[in-house]
DNA sequence: TGCATTTTTGAAACCTGATTCAAATACATG
DNA sequence: CATGTATTTGAATCAGGTTTCAAAAATGCA
């Protein structure tokens, strides 16, 4: 009834395994490595997770729902819509400081596997019309309440907060992130009608590379 | 001295390629599927381009010499910096609608090969650099007649129109690009100072969708 | 026609990673 | 301590995609 206790945290390991794929993504990344970073072997990996991609769900859920919620914490959050929308495009930065410029699990995603019918595929694709969805009502309430500036849309802000957000990810992996993404922000920030240039600071932390030899 | 005659056009195949890379990316595209384009055996293939990934450094050049020249001749033209700049950013859709909606190969490479020291991933960099110096220069020119519109600095502009095309490589590969691609380049003109809403036409082509099984 | 040269063909060999599985291990309980 | 159960281990196997290569074919020329 009671065998040979697990060593290890499901939980950590997953973690674990989401940051290798975060960084190298879902091909990129090899078993080797995904075990080793893991800390556990193979059988483990697939009694417990089942297989590399079945992992790679579960990897990105849990990116999924960290990211969710952040933004729905922001956005929601006391105070007026317009600011919290700035507060949300100010995360960005922090969020990239954090994660050592690796960009957005999503945008990788969803790079990776194209617009085909692969359930990662639409997941991701989910998660981003959730978001965008749930970022044009704050942009909707702000409008209605005078604070956005004249001239744009809330669905086309949206669109282009999204798309943006998608730009970075490239950015970053190109390894430009920190010189540039303080500057993007800044960009986006003017768009929401805040001049002040020099709210934004320049980037914390130093960059990774990707290292890779394909 | 003269022996059986080459029964294929090189750059055809080329293109060929090019035009598989671009939308399935370089791991997902098959040896099998690259041939079938091509219209040659592997031999044939292997005998001219090299390898897999010697092919990919030449349909990526085919590609990033075009949009080099394509970018060049539309900033470089006579009239007003800041109207090519406009006729710049307008020519992103009309480009999307020529290819399918498959985003740009060079977002696409970045995302892939990451910022290693990959031979393709530099190239990309590069090519990147050198338009996103291309556009702050004109930029620049714009601003010093007076044209830009207040509170935008050319260096951090440029930044923001690279990161734009980027994301637009996202969006377009999740499906959306049809519909969102128009709204995004409005915007992009709004920030550039050209307030008629709706001189941006919706998009002429259908979309495709980039089967993929993994 | 026979020879030299180049290209095509596609089956076979090869590689690189993903996956399996039998043996070993760790624990609770009777 | 013997038994039952769950987990770990890592070498062996498997799968798929890439690459090679020997044979066949196409051409010009002597």
């Amino acid at each position: 009834m009671v065998g040979r206790p697990k060593k290890f945290d499901e939980q950590q390991a997953l973690a674990a395994a989401l940051e290798v794929f975060w960084k190298r993504g879902y091909e990129a990344a090899s078993c080797e490595e995904l075990l080793e970073a893991m800390g556990i072997n193979s059988g483990s990996m697939y009694s417990t997770f089942g297989d590399k991609k079945a992992l790679y769900e579960q990897a990105f859920e849990l990116y999924a729902n960290d990211v969710f919620f952040r933004t729905q914490e922001i956005l929601n959050g006391p105070g007026s819509p317009l600011e919290n929308v700035r507060t949300w495009v100010r995360g960005w930065q922090e969020f990239q400081e954090e994660h050592e410029c690796k960009g957005c699990l999503v945008s990788h995603t969803i790079i990776e596997f194209g617009s085909s019918e692969n359930p990662v595929g639409q997941r991701a694709r989910k998660l981003i019309a959730d978001m965008q969805a749930m970022l044009q009502e704050k942009l909707q309430d702000a409008q209605d309440l005078g604070e956005l500036p004249e001239g744009h849309q809330p669905a086309d802000l949206a669109t282009f907060f999204v798309n943006t957000a998608h730009g970075m990810t490239v950015v970053a992996r190109s390894g430009t992130g920190e010189r540039d993404i303080p500057g993007i922000i800044r960009t986006m920030l003017v768009l929401l009608g805040e001049n002040s240039a020099n709210k934004i600071k320049p980037m914390k932390q130093p960059t990774i590379d990707f290292i890779s030899s394909n």
